[in-house]
DNA sequence: GCGTAATATCTCGCTCACCGAGATTATCGC
DNA sequence: GCGATAATCTCGGTGAGCGAGATATTACGC
């Protein structure tokens, strides 16, 4: 397993993405005057939405791995930024969900813009099939690194 | 540009990677008691060992994006652990460079190791062509987005 | 060379994100 | 109904990171 290994490299350039990606994530809190924190839980959030899996705060907490106490905290300072309502959920009183509102959505849209105009770049300079491979690739990954994590 | 798009789901899975190998950091810190940002610096200081370049701690600042008071705190969290010891140029005497102790390293396999076996396992699916496709795809997202936020 | 600007690091005081413990309110099984 | 369980919130405390500024060393203009 030396250094110049094809998947040695791909483990070196798969970490200096997701360090690349923190970063972006960090400066586009500091430039809107919001923590990195608040960034990861909207991305949550909306992807949430995307995929009308219901938001509540023990949700967002788990996947934040926050406990009950700083999951208050976060949402109060996102509802604080009118980026997030808490309402009742009629069903199990107990619960509260979380809607996203459109400023968040913008707000969304204006961190992913770009770095999809990117990937979109990137993506002119390769084939269907190589897309393909790369997906499936990474999906692969996402999958096996997910079920290390549950274990 | 909808959802279903090959691109638009590279996107989702990049992000997806991202947010898993953010909470396999958290997850590493946690058990280990220190706190994400100092697995963050501990990976940036390794990189750096392997690639001879010398570590002070206005670099891993810049790295990090912390302040100098911050980097100071961070500095004095990992000598305390014993990972780094700090060191004076004998060259340029107001510097101060960061050395990474055995502990470090072997601290930096227990958290890479299960990572790269999953990358190794995934990548016995894929022959040799298709693993460049993947490499350079990636490689050129980093610099594509390492450039953007340059900018 | 000599004063001044620039650079690297550290100190101090403070804010606030997050944690642990426990309170509160709502639901469910019996 | 009643205890057990679940979802959320409150309170108090710890400490990571920031802004401002101190200190020490080096580079530059003259």
């Amino acid at each position: 397993m030396n250094d110049q290994s094809p998947v040695m490299e791909l483990v070196h350039v798969l970490r200096a993405v997701t360090v690349e990606f923190d970063l972006l994530g960090a400066e586009f809190a500091a430039r809107h005057g919001l923590h990195p924190t608040d960034v990861r839980a909207l991305i949550h959030l909306l992807d949430a939405a995307r995929q009308d899996i219901p938001a509540t705060p023990g949700w967002l907490g788990r996947q934040m791995r926050l406990n009950s106490a700083g999951t208050t905290a976060l949402v109060d300072r996102l509802e604080r930024l009118e980026l997030v309502r808490r309402t009742k959920d009629t069903v199990d009183r107990r619960r509260v969900l979380l809607e996203v509102e459109e400023k968040a959505t913008e707000l969304g849209w204006s961190f992913f813009g770009p770095v999809i105009a990117e990937v979109v770049a990137v993506a002119e300079g390769f084939d269907t099939g190589e897309l393909e491979t790369v997906r499936s690739f990474l999906t692969a990954v996402l999958h096996s690194t997910q079920q290390a994590r549950a274990t």
